[in-house]
DNA sequence: GATCGCATGTAGTTAAATTACATAAGATGC
DNA sequence: GCATCTTATGTAATTTAACTACATGCGATC
């Protein structure tokens, strides 16, 4: 963890003055770094040992060794600001752009995903008998993706992106389904007909989408897709797949794990089935 | 430029007393982060002041701004250590490793994605008439993305999965067609199939696979798949698919910047269409 | 061979950070 | 409700780190 995500934790459990120091470095702490304890306690407006007192409470020796660490969290978060692309940006320049606003999204993620819903979704996955997967449109390919990397675990995994299809298997299933659900707006229609169909059936639905929305409200569990970044002008476009695949990633990693050594046959079994299809 | 490549592109420039400071300091970086002038006199074998005239040399201020600095670069070389995960590791900890994963992929991607391959993709896609998108396996979800992006560009964008389909599409494709492949190993015997059908047909052939592997020889463009880089533990990675996935972003950015203004309006009219499937 | 200049070390000074101490505010017990 | 104890914070003093000014020595050039 860097310092400057240590500070922002402990920022309520600090005393008066310690939490002034506290947001005078967070209100900028590109300033903070070339500061020294006198400067940065007019600016908190705190006697200066209080500084050297700020940062042992934080576990740090020194202030100057505050500062090094500062410095050392500070690469981390503005490497990370993506820049939009323009007319006339030469290929060079637009690769970097879309890798960093795709690095900047997965940066998003370790902040804002909610670890109990990742392991609530673990575990209502591990327990089902049947996992189907729904999403249409953009959301299509995702559960296709979901299914492929999901079915390897052992349980049966169905991906449906035709919402009548979605229909019958939701009115079919019981309390031994999970459903993951794929929406990055969590309005869509039909999409919110089906959990409620899913939800009468007993099953237990996961959606991955917009937390605040119909359907994000709807389901047992929900995780965000991160679809609140878009439109936004830091966060451009396209940067939510990465976020949902690396969200299916971390869920497919989990179910792995809970289920253990059980799984490695029928992974390497999978895998066996594919030789022949490739040439030497 | 960070202070580090900096010291050592100017090491040759500096005086005697000078260069073994410097050498003292690329020999254990971290911990001339955590010295004193002092210390580091002591370990380069020089006084105490020299350190300071030193950092002025290489463009500091001070001493303190230079270990600051210093830090800074410490951090693009150590972080995205990407880890595996193993049995018992509580949810935020895989979370973390899957996330460190990932962005280390992209990372991976900012230096070896080759521009020029880029660049003769994006001009390949935007001189098609029309496009066929093909992938199998994990690749078909893919190849249903990609088919996803590009399609809003204004070409004609289709992408089959099933083998035949493939054939028959690559047989009926001709100069003006483009196409794209999708293969983790590139040694499906399928696609590799496919992809000579497709040559023959004179269909420009673009395919993100393993650079050396039968079907990235036989490509008119080849851009990696990063499958180089999957380890062969029994979780199967999923970095793959964030780098294929960042790859399709890059060429479908490349693709809309040079139709330009052109395929606004097509964009809107597509988002336009999806309205009545939403509720407020 | 002498002098000039540059590189480096020594001593001293400045300033920055920490420690030790004192005081005030708030909490706790009677 | 008052007294005392604890904790948080400021003040003063000390220590320590870093830089400046100066001195010396080595190498280069005339």
């Amino acid at each position: 963890m860097t310092i400057l995500t240590h500070l922002k934790q402990s920022l309520p459990s600090l005393s008066k003055a310690e939490s002034r120091i506290g947001e005078a470095i967070l209100a900028d702490p590109e300033a903070a770094v070339n500061s020294t304890t006198a400067d940065l306690a007019r600016l908190a407006q705190v006697s200066d040992p209080m500084i050297s007192r700020f940062c042992k409470t934080l576990g740090c020796t020194s202030f100057p060794e505050f500062k090094v660490q500062l410095a050392r969290s500070l690469v981390s978060n503005s490497s990370f600001i993506s820049e939009a692309v323009s007319t006339g940006d030469s290929a060079a320049s637009y690769i970097e752009k879309r890798i960093n606003a795709n690095q900047a999204a997965l940066e998003y993620l370790r902040g804002n995903l909610p670890t109990e819903a990742i392991e609530q979704a673990v575990a209502a996955l591990g327990q089902a008998k049947r996992i189907e997967i729904f999403g249409m449109g953009g959301a299509a390919a995702i559960a296709k993706d979901a299914q492929h990397k999901l079915f390897r675990l052992g349980t049966p995994t169905i991906a449906y992106e035709d919402h009548l299809m979605q229909r019958m298997a939701a009115a079919a299933a019981n309390e031994e389904t999970a459903i993951l659900l794929f929406s990055f707006t969590g309005r869509t229609e039909s999409m919110i007909e089906v959990a409620r169909i899913a939800r009468q059936s007993k099953a237990k639905v996961i959606a991955i989408t917009h937390p605040q929305s119909p359907l994000g409200e709807l389901a047992d569990i929900t995780i965000t897709s991160g679809n609140e970044l878009e439109d936004t002008t830091i966060y451009v476009p396209m940067t939510t797949r990465i976020i949902i695949l690396t969200i299916i990633d971390i869920l497919a990693t989990g179910l792995a794990l809970q289920k253990g050594p059980a799984v490695d046959q029928q992974l390497k079994t999978i895998k066996h089935s594919l030789e022949d299809t490739k040439i030497s």
